[in-house]
DNA sequence: CATAATCGCGTACGACGTACCCAGTGGAGG
DNA sequence: CCTCCACTGGGTACGTCGTACGCGATTATG
């Protein structure tokens, strides 16, 4: 109550000033999670876990860290870190929104365990302040701040919407310990009973289609994202317009 | 190997012919789970704590699903069951894509803790296909099935993401167990931190409008959804075109 | 009526996060 | 210089989780 009880994971200094010097680092620890996560998937990455791929013990951890909660929101910022915003904004609004959503496409493909963190409450993170700087700023110049977030939750909805389902059905799998022969072993006599039911005409269209799509996943993506950009143009006032009616920044 | 090794859940019979007669049911230990997740959060809903709440033991609800994962599974279809989309396709493609999103955002609005429950592969529940079966019903007399499919994406992708975004930090507080005054006593030294700074004009500025939106998340929900309709609409062939050359449905 | 399948469920195991404790260490105050 | 004590790493232990296994009781089928 009276003491420090420290507030926000960033907020807590590292390392004190006393004493002597720490071993590790969070920085170390945050790595050696990701890593981990990457091999085996985010539920390996346990507090033993982490600790021995660093060669320390299980509870030295926690000299570092004050729950595993918050060692994920370390994690999480970190991979933030990844997404590659550098020269943003450019004056190309559409230039800087396309390659800021391929850059977090990009970022779940590489560590598709993220979709099993639930997005928390923001962590203030300085990965994810440069973002909200960066990104946002592309459209800051041209519309008011609350029709900003309102079109940026477009973009990032449809952007992390699509790629977790992209995503999400390989990490099922792992999790799950199946090769995806296996799942589709298990599954297909039931997707075979329910084409022959003749109930689902859609899902049947769908099943039979799935083995000639001729869009690849990328190209699916940056067709879709295309889309959203027309909408969040259209909703932008026109530049080509001799003057707008809604000053955005006063 | 050579035995049963059943494969999809909604495969395996809910009662084999012989033995005694069943005292409880999947259904039953499934309303049970949904009352406990609304009530204390989905990582209350122990198979323990579930096998209580219907006076059964822990051990006994094995004899009705093979594991907790198969059990979210059907808590998962059973919140999909909360979506009306009876009437579909009504022909208006845009009321009924209207009253889907409407639908789906209002069932996690109840039901937060879905949103901790990463989107799996498909399950093929009887409530996933239904809504399969209407929802891309309403497109499917304009478009072929796989631009269906994209236009579908960004339209879940834009509801999930958005009212993801609501509900999590509801569940974060709760799962944190601190009230929201509590969390903004820890964060904001952080946040005014940041405001000093005056490193961060993006966020600083959402931080000082965040006092007087004047939009409700209800309409603000509205506003973006009616944006994304647009975008739909713009990718559909015009119907009122004399003709169309992509003819959809042959 | 005998048989075997299935019932409910008690016990037990190996994992998890982490509270608590203790011995060792090294910078600050004398 | 020595002394102190805030800090270090980490071992042990607790409560909880999912669930494997096996028991006696029950009941549809031969």
């Amino acid at each position: 109550m009276s003491d420090a009880e420290y507030v926000n994971i960033w907020m807590r200094p590292e390392r004190p000033a006393r004493g002597p010097k720490p071993t590790y680092s969070r920085a170390q620890i945050t790595e050696a999670a990701v890593r981990i996560a990457d091999a085996e998937g985010l539920e390996a990455a346990t507090m033993r876990r982490i600790a021995a791929e660093i060669g320390a013990g299980a509870m030295s951890l926690y000299r570092y860290v004050p729950s595993r909660d918050d060692l994920i929101a370390l994690v999480a910022d970190r991979l933030m870190g990844e997404i590659d915003v550098e020269g943003m904004p450019s004056g190309d609004w559409r230039a800087d929104l396309t390659r800021y959503a391929t850059e977090v496409r990009a970022m779940w493909l590489r560590h598709p365990w993220i979709a099993t963190v639930h997005r928390s409450l923001p962590g203030f993170g300085p990965n994810q302040l440069r973002l909200i700087e960066r990104v946002m700023g592309a459209l800051d110049a041209h519309v008011p701040i609350d029709e900003n977030l309102g079109l940026m939750a477009i973009l990032t909805g449809y952007v992390e919407g699509t790629v977790r389902e992209e995503v999400s059905s390989a990490e099922e799998l792992r999790r799950s310990g199946l090769s995806e022969s296996e799942w589709m072993a298990r599954s297909h006599p039931r997707i075979q009973q329910l084409v022959e039911s003749g109930e689902y005409p859609i899902f049947t269209k769908i099943v039979m289609e799935a083995g000639r799509l001729h869009l690849s996943r990328d190209e699916q993506f940056r067709h879709g994202l295309e889309r959203v950009l027309d909408c969040i143009a259209a909703a932008l006032p026109s530049a080509t317009g001799p003057e707008s009616e809604n000053p955005p920044n006063p």
